[in-house]
DNA sequence: TTGTAGGCGTTATCAG
DNA sequence: CTGATAACGCCTACAA
């Protein structure tokens, strides 16, 4: 078992200092030829890497982002992920991953112990219970500590950086309005149980597309669950006691269980009732029948905030005063049609 | 905009020693309690915290761990995941996440830019390119130089290291002799094109489950499919030419992709043909009918190699010679009985 | 009780 | 052309 060589022992070895060798392995012209041949010969033989740890102390950078998802089961934010993961590769980015579970205790656990100089910055989707507490020191704390902080999905306004998300209000708009000029009349919103900022924005835009065509907005049309488990008996009377031609859900889960119910009350889609969720997973593709979706481009997302994160990480290294300046990127999310309506 | 606070910086405002401050925000007993307390007060308004990246060039370790997996958005690996970063969390170590998308040059540059310090230790599953190129030497390089491994799902016997699998073989054989007993005759396979070890073992499980009940094995009955993308023509034609009574599939994709052609087809689930896939997932739940699964336990999987990881880890730390030994854990994989099988 | 010095591995600056 | 020194932030054995 030969351990890592250091710098140290290269030069013990070779009967040089330390910086010498540090210097030809990076073909400064200050060394001779001879030396330089000698020491990157050896360096090779003994497969001599820098240490990251050493380089981290010493220049004030890790090449690590810190990103937070509530839930990495959820195929959103594993998509999201992935874009974040293949953007941050190519930059030469590590990404240390942390799941909050959806707690804003782990969140704040996981915030505090990465701050604290192993990564150069953050990017994350809000917790529910964070979102439900509108608690947010914790964020507040790290961007005034100077750590670029990227939010993507679960934002709030509360907290002033950078953020990526989609246009829900619209999608979700679009999305009833389609179902209206099918010559629905009576559309129902499955959403989640919790204040989440995307499930609120995605209902407001419910209600303005009813509004707008002048249906009646009929609360008893409105269901909401709770976000991780459930057992089907709210979903079964809902539709046991509402009669109904369409449904939106704000996610792919809730609306491929639905589906399963509606089938089982021997409705037939999307001849009886037709369904749109968002998430445009590969539950929506192999859904049977396949679910039409509204794709939130997780990926794209992933891409967007980690450039906009390292683009502000490089930035910090090298201007130091000038004004800070925060976007936000709206991504369009776009309708995916598929048998379970008609076009 | 406040930075870190370092050692130094309390030192230098309190006009005392670094190694003074540094005892005394350990508690130490050496420093008076008056100093202590001015000292802690003083570090506590101003939230000092040390910095990681420093302890870790000191101790020698980062109490991070590497993890490398072939695909995110399979729902397997992100189960494992999940179960490996929950370990991780309660002994406080970070996950620092790669995905190698099934290539062997990501695997290799991965491992080589994350094993340079930034990590204790590495938890993995093969590429499918790695498994089919048979070459391992970036591994082996890894275990030489002290880095403990933990392999997981897609291991290699070619590698002396700690793993962690399911009973592939008979988890196979056991849900096609259900198959056999439940009276099917014609028992398909489907499973991957590319040589990945998993496959082959459930492959030989099937092989042998029809050979003790006296079924011929019939090569027309197995159809071999690209691992990522496919785009069902191959799997029509295999339906359309064949007539068979049940379908073994390697993954739970694989087997609703299937479900939904053969339904297509007209044939009833499961009176006419029966499924089970492997990984127990959502899409297994959700399908229509829900598919009878072989659950392979990845949360439970994930804790595993990470426990045996980490208590390599810190074992390394404290007896240094020690001839080291290597576990190989099987987890069972259960069957799961649902809809797409009669029971 | 407090402080000094050395070291973890690297690089940059400056002196020889 | 080569080497000594300091620094990144922290810890600890040893000295005062």
């Amino acid at each position: 078992m030969k351990k890592k060589i250091t710098l140290k022992q290269i030069a013990r070895e070779l009967d040089v200092s330390i910086s010498t060798v540090s210097k030809a392995l990076k073909n400064s012209k200050e060394i001779s030829k001879d030396t330089t041949e000698k020491i990157q010969a050896f360096a090779k033989l003994y497969h001599y890497k820098p240490n990251n740890i050493a380089l981290s102390l010493k220049n004030r950078r890790t090449r690590n982002i810190g990103v937070i998802i509530p839930d990495i089961v959820h195929h959103f934010f594993t998509t999201v992920f992935r874009g974040i993961e293949q953007y941050a590769d190519t930059k030469g980015y590590n990404v240390i991953a942390c799941v909050s579970d959806e707690s804003f205790e782990k969140e704040v656990i996981n915030m505090e112990l990465l701050a604290n100089g192993s990564i150069d910055g953050f990017i994350m989707a809000l917790s529910a219970e964070t979102q439900r507490k509108n608690d947010f020191h914790h964020l507040i704390e790290i961007i005034d500590q100077g750590m670029p902080l990227v939010l993507f999905d679960r934002i709030t306004d509360d907290v002033i950086c950078d953020k990526v998300v989609i246009n829900d209000f619209e999608a979700s708009y679009m999305a009833v309005k389609k179902l209206i000029e099918n010559g629905r009349k009576r559309i129902a919103l499955i959403t989640t149980e919790s204040y989440l900022n995307v499930s609120e924005k995605r209902a407001q835009g419910y209600y303005k597309a009813l509004k707008d065509h002048n249906l009646e907005l009929d609360e008893n049309l409105i269901l909401r669950l709770p976000y991780q488990f459930e057992d089907e008996t709210k979903s079964e009377a809902f539709f046991a006691s509402n009669n109904m031609d369409a449904v939106l859900c704000v996610n792919e889960i809730f609306a491929v269980r639905a589906m399963r119910i509606a089938q089982r009350n021997g409705m037939k889609i999307p001849d009886d009732i037709a369904f749109i969720g968002f998430t445009d997973g590969i539950l929506s593709k192999l859904a049977n029948p396949a679910l039409t979706s509204i794709a939130q481009h997780g990926e794209q997302m992933g891409e967007i905030a980690a450039k906009m994160l390292i683009e502000k990480i490089e930035r910090d290294d090298e201007i130091e005063t000038e004004e800070e300046t925060f976007r936000t990127e709206v991504i369009k999310a776009t309708l995916i049609e598929r048998e379970s309506t008609n076009n």
